[in-house]
DNA sequence: AGCACGCCGACT
DNA sequence: GTCGGCGTGCTC
């Protein structure tokens, strides 16, 4: 075989030497000798030995040749929690098509010279707030559906099965609970946890309940701490000063020593897709690290993905169903769907309706507290002219304006922002009206139909300053409102026990997203809601407003139906080869030049059919669903395959090509897997 | 990080 | 002459 060369980088701290040598591997080294190896080699003029990691095997050089020293030995039996994540990041950037540097930069912390000032999270978490009970105090007392996963956890933990488990448990049962059992499991067995949670449900609350319970030995992960801090969370958990890692995806790569669990909860957010390079999924990156380290595997949800249930039912998971409330006295609430058309024939032209408007005066008299759930923020959807019939439209989007205070339009991809005109852009005319509504008009329309009641709001532009999100939730929780307006943020894992009624406005709003998955993300999005209800001691209703009571996504919602949802759905995805029941890859071009752009993609396409045009199903090229954002025109061409290591050959193939062409210096493309 | 190379002040 | 100060730059 020919030579072979490793890319090595060399474990010292410091900026300079932050980048990868070259060394020949030994022959008799080379069965050996693997990405993520720690292997010794001598280094500088003096050769001193030094510890490195070998993040990448090439058979050609990229140096003199006569220059490059020798790999000296094999660190054995030393596969540290950094040989995992190199590992790890070689694995996504096969998977995801990135470059190695790229995913490593994911998966190490940034090594800085001057480490930034070690400001806690937690600390400073803690010091906001009076002293909690000390940790371990409070009484634990689980259900027999939760005892049940616990005992087979234990079980299959202590007996080294590696099974991932999948926990479906309706919102409200407990799963929080679950987690923090195994969790102490596992660290009684001396073994490290890591905990993923959806970025926007990683709040105050959620982060004490996990700190009353395990005190000190908990450290938060969050997308706002600077790189220095990152670190310092990291090389802790490294030294094994901190035990158990809480954050949003990327606390994923906590180099923990002795990672023995890892949990993901509210497993079907959208958020554990990074939308970086490279572009993995954490739930697929968390599997694969769990084989990889031995550890288990623990995902949970009232909504599970498709992809998640479909590998539970194929036995790849293993299911566990919680399908009580876990709090004493609290029920799932009652559901009820109003049809909308049938309120715009009795003449009511309101966004609530009659049914919704009656129950929250109800609420209101009896001081019980109220969410209302609008997908969308703003005040108008768009803003378009009644003589001409045209949208105000973004220049540098292929989207409205949407208004926003009855006074500003804003784009809701770009930020352009222009005051609202008093006549029509294309005719002039002055009739120029709001169609649709946003959560503005909402609480404009809730202050004016119920008087008395004290509103907040809760969405992107109310919570941008720091804190906002906290301060708005605190205060809804201590009763300083009725009624709490807002898009999805308000319906991510809080727990108000003071509501007794969720009025979701639009349930079809989401529904008609260009995208195979808009059913799944209402389905979630309203059973969510729907869960916000009856928390407490008192029995909650939620009523969803629809203009389509006969969707299957809205009626399974409605009853509370995960699986009646999922049959019908996963039908649809077979029917359809769409993902799980296939996989897709799409493959994005992009570019200022529009002519360029679609020249490109037309290039690609034809490419790509004529080399695996037999095996596969190519659908487009098309626009994207928003073509123009930032004046960036974007082009997308679909590709299924059952077999996904075909994608990643194609995707391959496409990259190979697309370096060479001299155009694609002013293109940008993007592939992205399901 | 470490170590060499290198270009100026006070010493056997 | 040359021993040694640590400034700059490289390490496959």
């Amino acid at each position: 075989m020919a030579v072979q060369y490793a890319n090595i980088i060399i474990d010292i701290s410091h900026e300079n030497v932050d980048r990868v040598f070259q060394y020949r591997i030994p022959k008799q080294m080379l069965s050996d000798v693997r990405i993520g190896s720690q292997v010794c080699v001598p280094f500088g003029a003096a050769n001193r030995t030094r510890k490195g990691y070998v993040v990448g095997i090439t058979q050609k050089a990229d140096f003199d040749e006569a220059r490059i020293k020798e790999v000296a030995g094999l660190v054995e039996g030393s596969v540290t929690a950094d040989s995992r994540l190199i590992e790890l990041a070689w694995w996504m950037k096969e998977r995801y098509g990135s470059t190695m540097n790229q995913a490593l930069k994911t998966v190490l912390p940034v090594k800085k010279k001057v480490r930034a000032r070690n400001r806690q999270v937690l600390e400073n978490l803690v010091a906001a707030q009076p002293r909690r009970p000390a940790p371990g105090d409070r009484e634990i007392c689980l259900n027999p559906e939760q005892q049940g996963v616990i005992e087979a956890f234990c079980q299959d933990y202590d007996g080294g099965r590696r099974k991932p488990y999948l926990i479906h448990g309706i919102t409200g049962s407990g799963k929080t609970e679950v987690y923090m059992e195994m969790i102490r499991h596992v660290l009684a067995r001396g073994q490290e946890v890591i905990v993923l949670i959806p970025e926007i449900a990683l709040t105050y609350q959620t982060v004490m309940r996990f700190y009353d319970r395990f005190g000190e030995n908990i450290s938060v992960m969050h997308s706002r701490l600077s790189a220095g801090e990152r670190y310092d969370q990291f090389e802790k958990a490294r030294e094994g000063r901190t035990k158990i890692m809480v954050g949003a995806r990327s606390a994923l790569f906590t180099p923990f020593a002795h990672l023995g669990l890892v949990v993901i909860d509210e497993e079907h957010e959208g958020a554990y897709r990074s939308e970086g390079a490279p572009r993995y999924h954490a739930r697929e990156a968390a599997e694969h690290l769990a084989e990889m380290s031995g550890a288990f595997l623990v995902m949970g949800s009232a909504t599970p993905s498709l992809e998640a249930f479909s590998k539970a039912e194929a036995g790849i998971y293993k299911l566990f169903s919680l399908k009580t409330r876990a709090s004493r006295g609290s029920a799932l609430a009652v559901t009820e769907v109003v049809d909308l058309r049938r309120e715009l024939e009795a003449g009511n032209k309101s966004i609530f309706s009659r049914r919704l408007t009656e129950l929250i005066a109800d609420r209101l008299a009896k001081k019980e507290q109220v969410m209302l759930f609008m997908n969308r923020r703003g005040y108008s959807s768009f803003v378009s002219c009644r003589s001409c019939g045209k949208a105000v439209k973004c220049p540098h989007c292929d989207v409205s304006l949407t208004l926003h205070n009855n006074r500003q339009l804003v784009c809701h991809y770009c930020g352009y922002k222009i005051p609202l005109p008093k006549a029509c852009p294309g005719c002039g005319s002055e009739y120029l009206a709001g169609f649709g509504v946003g959560t503005q008009k909402v609480e404009e329309m809730a202050a004016q139909t119920f008087a008395q009641a004290r509103i907040l709001r809760m969405d992107l532009d109310t919570t941008s300053k720091k804190g906002g999100h906290e301060a708005i939730l605190a205060s809804f929780a201590r009763g300083e409102a009725d009624i709490l307006i807002g898009t999805q943020m308000i319906v991510k894992g809080h727990d108000f026990p003071g509501v007794t009624l969720v009025g979701i406005l639009a349930a079809d709003v989401s529904l008609y997203a260009p995208d195979f998955r808009c059913t799944e993300r209402t389905f979630q999005l309203l059973v969510q809601a729907a869960g916000r209800a009856g928390r407490g001691r008192r029995a909650g209703i939620a009523v969803i407003q629809t203009y389509l009571p006969e969707h299957y996504g809205i009626g399974a919602a409605a009853a509370q139906d995960y699986e009646a949802f999922y049959r019908q759905e996963m039908g649809y995805r077979q029917l359809m080869h769409y993902p799980p029941a296939c996989h897709m890859l799409q493959l994005q071009v992009s570019g200022r030049d529009e002519q360029l752009t679609g020249h490109m993609m037309d290039l690609v396409r034809d490419s790509v059919v004529r080399h695996f045009g037999a095996c596969l199903e190519v659908i487009g090229p098309v626009p994207a669903p928003v073509y123009k954002v930032n004046d960036i025109y974007r082009k997308i061409l679909y590709m299924k395959q059952e077999n996904y290591d075909i994608l990643i050959r194609i995707r391959n193939y496409v990259q190979e090509r697309w370096d060479e062409t001299e155009d694609c210096k002013q293109l940008a493309i993007q592939y992205d897997f399901s």
